[in-house]
DNA sequence: CAAATTAATTTGGTCGACCAATACATTTGC
DNA sequence: GCAAATGTATTGGTCGACCAAATTAATTTG
C-alpha cells in the first residue's frame, strides 16, 4: 500500500462528512487547521483541495475558504471515494469506455465534419500508410482516431477520448501487441469512406468492427487474470 | 480574459514542444529552472506538471525529473491544448456526451446488476420520490443516476460520468430549471423496471427517452447563445 | 440607536528555504 | 585499466513565512 499524503487528506475531509461534523453547503475548516489537525503542511491541503475541486466537489473562493457542494451526502461520500481510487481503471473498462466513444465520435464526426476537417483525416490516413511498419506506427494510428475525434466537435468527447487512449496504448507497448496493420488500415480507409458519405450509421458499425480486436484481446486478457 | 499562471506555464511547456526544442521521451528542464525561465514560484511548475500527469502528459519520478510521455508530437500538442481550454465545455457537448455515456451506462447495468446494486438503486428511486419537492431534488435525482452508473461495473463510465454531470447540474441550478419531476420520477420508475428484467435495449432506450429533456433544452440554449 | 467607516483578523495565493533521495563525477582499491 | 566505493551536485518533496484580498469586529459619526 502506497498511500499518498494528499490521498490521506482527502480520506480525513471524507471522514469529516461522513461523520456528520461536515454537512453540504458548508464551509471547509481553513487550509492551515486542516494541515494542523492532519499534520502535515498546507502544501498537501491545497493539493487535495484541488483534486477535489476538481470534480466538482467543493469549491474554493480566494480569501474566502472552501465550501463543499451541495450534493446529498452520499453521492459526497461515493464522489470522494472514487476520487481515492482513481488509478485502478482495469484494461477492460477502459476498453469498452473507449469502444463506445469512439463509435459516437465517429458518428458525430460523419455528421459534422469541415472541409478542413477531412483534409486533416485523409493526411492522418496517409501518414499511417506510410508509417505502419515504424515503430511509430501505433502513435499515428492513434492520431488517426484523434483526428476523427477532432472533427466530432464534441471536445468533451475528445478529451475524454484523449484520457483512455493512452493507458491503453501504454498496455499495447508494454504486452507487445502486434495487430494486423494491414487490415487497420483497410478499415481506416472504409471508415473514412463512409465519414465522407456522412453515412452515420456505416460509419459508427465501421468503427465498432474495427475496435472489436482490441475488444476480444482485452477480454482474453480480463479472463487470463483472474 | 483570466489566464492563471498554471495555465502560463503549460502554455510555456505546450510551446518547448511544439517549437521543436523538446520531444516526446525527452525529459523536462528541473522546476527550479522552469520556474526562473517562465518567472514564476516553484508551486506554479508543480501545479502545472501535475496537471499534466493527471492527464497523462508527462510522469514525474521523484529525484529524477519530469519525462514527457511517448506519443507523437501532434497528439501531445492536442491534449494540451485541452488541458488548457478545459473549462469552455459547451454545456451542448456536455449534454451530449452525458447522453452517451448514460445510455451505455444503463445498458451494462441492466447486464450486470448483483442483488447488492439493485438494492441501491431502489433505494435511491425511494429516496428521489421522497424528496421531489424539496430544494435538495437535484441531488436525489443526481443520486439515482449515480447508482446506475456504479452498477455498470464499469469505473472508467462511472469516473467520467461524475465529472461531467457536476458541471451540468452547475447550469441547471445557475438557471433554475425546473424540470417535471413527476415526468422524471415516472421515467425512473420504468427504467428501473427495465433494468430488473435485464432489458438491455429497453433500458437503454428509456434512459434515452429520458434525457431528451435536458438535450432539447442544451439544444434551446446553444441557438440563443449565437 | 443605527448606519457608515475604519481597524484587526482570517483567508487563500505565492514564494523561497530546507530535506532526503537520486544521479553523476571523482577517487580509490585491486 | 577497470570496477567499486565515495563524495558532490542536482532533483523532486515538504514545509513555513510573507502577501494581498476578503471578512469580521470595533469604532466613529450622524
Amino acid at each position: 500500500m502506497d498511500i499518498t499524503p494528499v490521498d490521506m487528506v482527502i480520506s480525513k475531509i471524507k471522514d469529516l462528512i461522513s461523520s456528520g461534523i461536515l454537512r453540504p453547503g458548508d464551509r471547509l475548516p481553513a487550509e492551515r487547521k486542516m494541515a494542523a489537525d492532519f499534520g502535515c503542511g498546507r502544501t498537501h491541503v491545497r493539493d487535495a483541495l484541488h483534486k477535489l475541486e476538481f470534480y466538482g466537489i467543493v469549491k474554493t473562493l480566494p480569501q474566502s475558504g472552501s465550501i463543499i457542494n451541495g450534493l446529498d451526502i452520499n453521492t459526497l461520500d461515493g464522489l470522494i471515494s472514487d476520487v481515492l481510487n482513481l488509478q485502478d481503471y482495469d484494461f477492460y473498462s477502459l476498453v469498452e469506455t473507449r469502444l463506445v466513444l469512439e463509435v459516437n465520435s465517429a458518428r458525430l464526426c460523419a455528421e459534422r465534419w469541415t472541409e478542413r476537417d477531412m483534409e486533416a483525416i485523409e493526411k492522418a490516413h496517409a501518414n499511417y500508410l506510410k508509417n505502419f511498419k515504424t515503430p511509430a506506427k501505433v502513435s499515428y494510428d492513434f492520431a488517426f482516431h484523434r483526428t476523427i475525434a477532432e472533427a466530432s466537435h464534441n471536445p468533451v468527447f475528445k478529451a475524454m477520448l484523449l484520457v483512455v487512449i493512452p493507458d491503453i496504448m501504454k498496455v499495447y507497448e508494454n504486452e507487445r501487441i502486434c495487430a494486423n496493420d494491414m487490415v487497420a488500415g483497410e478499415e481506416h480507409y472504409e471508415l473514412m469512406e463512409a465519414i465522407k458519405k456522412r453515412d452515420v450509421d456505416l460509419a459508427g458499425s465501421i468503427m465498432h468492427q474495427h475496435l472489436q480486436g482490441v475488444m476480444a484481446f482485452a477480454k482474453e486478457r480480463l479472463e487470463q487474470a483472474v
